[in-house]
DNA sequence: GATCCTCGAGTTCT
DNA sequence: CTCGAGGATC
């Protein structure tokens, strides 16, 4: 049987509370400083539930230091002030290889006689500074950073955070006061925003200020079930020890007390050692589990860096040399309106240009009315940009504390900013369009270019730019009109030449070989993309029978419904638009016959659905997809459980994780060159 | 009618 | 990549 009931006399109980006491510090050692579990959770949550029997049973019996007591209790009033006995100090950065070797420099030239000096180097963890006081190895206090000079007591919330030991390993001094980041790992943080976004809570922006959050709580309930953790970097106040000689030698004692040190720190020699760390870092950076916002170099001998000394607040000894931010504070200058083939008209927020993720980003787009309004973004406003992981820039929010005065709401204009058009809005839809159709200069600029590209008809060296130009200056109205450009024409527009003109005409001319399905998806008719344009393609086999189908043979088609169907039937009924198919026709554009469905759906791999993510070594993933579709496969953008094989190239993106978690079997590359035979 | 699966459309910068 | 919405399925 458990032991879920107390024991009769309070001398066992004693006893057994020490035990349960040593036991239960000892797997949370295990488990959250060294990472290597002994315990299993039932057998962990069993000693922890025996214990609050007891404790139950014989109050005087809890102690402060009891592992019950993480969990966290009555809430404070308010945050308590407290004044550092050492300051915690600010440190200078470095954001390039310049500012490192300049640091190196100087230091090197006030340690007269040192040729080389010896860092102590170690990630930057992008959490909340924190000190902590152990006295006779017991914590007995945690304040935040603050200014450096007074921070904040947060004793109640550090309490729950399991890494943090309440009691010191080993021979701990008299007094011992570290300082350490306090941090969410990314993980933590995507679990608790999930959930929050379940139980229709509004979720946090990033694991970042949801540590700080937490920890600046009042009520440590509220802080106990966050996902926090923490590394210690450095040693404050101390009695009863005498420091080593070396600052990596005061953090291995630090471990040997218990105290979660990073496994990365590193000795390093001089500046050339400190930058392969920061490259090797930086590397390992989209790796870790938590966010790093940079490396710190510090000067390794405490004695030299008695002998630096400060400068103000901060130390010469030390500098933080920063990555390229994820995301950054920026200002909206204006909102445009940019209109889509579709007519779509799409807000973009035109921004104080900001370097962030490594290149510098002026323009983001905010999607929809229904985005604007959700995140409240007026022009004027100061708002957080996010490039993460993904390349696209993100407004993720507003910070509303700093809105001007005169911060002008945006509005949806009622006509179209090109064409002067009325805008639509359909209820319930969230996209506005512009109802000037052709008509609207945008529009035909739009469906020109996606004619013209890569998966369309693929018409190499015509860009942005140059159809511009031949909008604009009226040469070109419909797709046909392409084909009818001379050399001459062309050679006569900006930034073209004879040859570059030859060199397109040529192109156009290699373009009006092509295929059926490419051909229909470059119409640019509305919902039909390169999927849809392939299924009206190989159930149609040609484009008479599709141009004289009704509504509801085109229904027919696999994935086709009621409002594709529509749109397509319509599409060809234009008087205009079938002037304009003739039209290419007689131009030479051309396709072979296409094969029917009922040919096309056999071969290897025929019923099985693909999804590629990352990058592949032995050929682009469109050439991936095109080997799959010609053995019968599918392939598709997004992970379900219907699908067969998610393949797995350099770099993989969120697709894998996905597949992970619905078991979808992955196969990496050399698996799918086996596959495909 | 609800839910899941896909597809389409729009977007950034070098 | 992400969001919104169409289509299929139960």
């Amino acid at each position: 049987m458990t032991k879920r009931t107390a024991p009769a006399t309070k001398t066992a109980a004693r006893a057994r509370v020490g035990e349960l006491h040593e036991q239960i510090t000892q797997a949370n050692y295990q488990y959250y400083v060294l990472d290597d579990p002994q315990t299993s959770d039932a057998q962990y949550d069993r000693l922890l539930n025996e214990l609050k029997a007891i404790e139950a049973t014989y109050p005087d019996l809890v102690t402060p230091d009891s592992p019950t007591q993480r969990v966290g209790v009555t809430p404070v009033g308010q945050l308590t002030p407290v004044v550092h006995s050492t300051p915690m100090l600010s440190l200078d950065n470095a954001f390039n290889d310049e500012d490192l070797n300049n640091f190196d420099r100087r230091v090197r030239e006030r340690l007269e006689g040192v040729e080389s000096v010896e860092y102590a180097a170690e990630p930057k963890l992008d959490g909340l500074a924190v000190s902590f006081r152990y006295e006779g190895g017991r914590l007995v206090q945690a304040a935040t950073r603050g200014d450096g000079l007074r921070g904040e007591d947060v004793t109640h919330n550090v309490r729950t955070i399991k890494a943090v030991p309440m009691q010191l390993r080993g021979k701990p001094p008299e007094l011992l006061e570290v300082r350490g980041e306090v941090f969410m790992t990314i993980a933590g943080f995507k679990a608790m925003n999930a959930q929050a976004l379940e139980r229709g809570e509004k979720t946090f922006v990033n694991p970042r200020n949801t540590a700080a959050g937490s920890i600046r709580q009042l009520d440590p309930r509220q802080t106990a079930n966050k996902p926090l953790d923490v590394f210690f970097y450095s040693v404050g106040e101390v009695k009863g020890w005498k420091l080593p000689a070396k600052h990596s030698e005061a953090l291995e004692q630090l471990r040997a007390w218990g105290l979660k040190v990073s496994p990365l720190v590193e000795v390093v020699q001089g500046a050339s050692g400190c930058l392969a760390y920061y490259q090797r870092m930086g590397e390992k950076r989209p790796k870790l589990a938590y966010e790093i916002d940079g490396v710190v170099f510090k000067v390794n001998s405490y004695a030299q860096q008695r002998e630096l000394g400060f400068v103000s607040r901060a130390p010469r000894w030390a500098i933080a040399h920063k990555f390229p931010a994820h995301e950054e504070n920026t200002v909206v200058k204006d909102v445009e309106f940019q209109v889509g083939r579709t007519g779509a008209l799409t807000p973009v927020a035109r921004l104080e240009p900001v370097f962030v993720g490594g290149v510098t980003v002026s323009n983001a787009t905010l999607h929809n009315m229904d985005e604007v309004e959700r995140k409240d973004v007026r022009i004027g406003d100061t708002v957080v940009l996010r490039r993460a992981g993904d390349v696209i820039p993100e407004i993720v929010k507003v910070i509303v504390e700093r809105r001007p005065e005169g911060a002008k709401k945006i509005k949806l204009p009622t006509k179209c900013p090109v064409c002067k058009s009325d805008v639509e809005k359909v209820a319930d839809e969230a996209v506005a369009r512009c109802t000037g159709g052709l008509f609207c200069p945008a529009q035909r600029k739009e469906s020109l270019r996606h004619f013209a590209s890569r998966r369309a008809m693929d018409i190499e060296g015509l860009g942005t730019k140059l159809i511009d130009q031949l909008v604009d200056g009226e040469q070109v109205h419909t797709p046909a009109d392409l084909f009818k450009l001379t050399v001459a024409q062309l050679a006569e527009l900006d930034r073209m030449g004879e040859k570059s003109a030859a060199k397109l005409v040529e192109a156009m001319q290699a373009s009006k070989k092509t295929t059926l399905s490419r051909f229909l998806y470059a119409l640019g008719i509305r919902d039909v993309g390169e999927a849809t344009a392939a299924a009206l393609a190989s159930h149609f086999g040609q484009l008479g029978p599709l141009i004289e189908a009704s509504e509801e043979a085109i229904q027919e088609v696999a994935d086709v419904g009621p409002v594709v169907a529509a749109h397509v039937h319509h599409f060809f009924q234009q008087k205009h638009n079938r002037e304009v198919i003739e039209a290419l026709r007689e131009q030479g554009v051309d396709w072979p016959a296409q094969k029917k469905r009922a040919e096309a759906s056999s071969g290897a791999l025929a019923g099985k659905t693909f999804v590629i993510t990352g990058t592949l070594d032995s050929m682009s993933r469109d050439e991936a997809g095109d080997r799959i579709t010609a053995l019968g496969g599918k392939v598709s953008g997004s992970v379900s459980k219907k699908t067969s094989y998610v393949i797995v190239g350099a770099e993989p993106g969120s697709k894998l994780q996905k597949a992970q978690e619905l078991g979808v079997e992955v196969l990496d590359e050399k698996g799918f060159l086996q596959l495909l035979g």
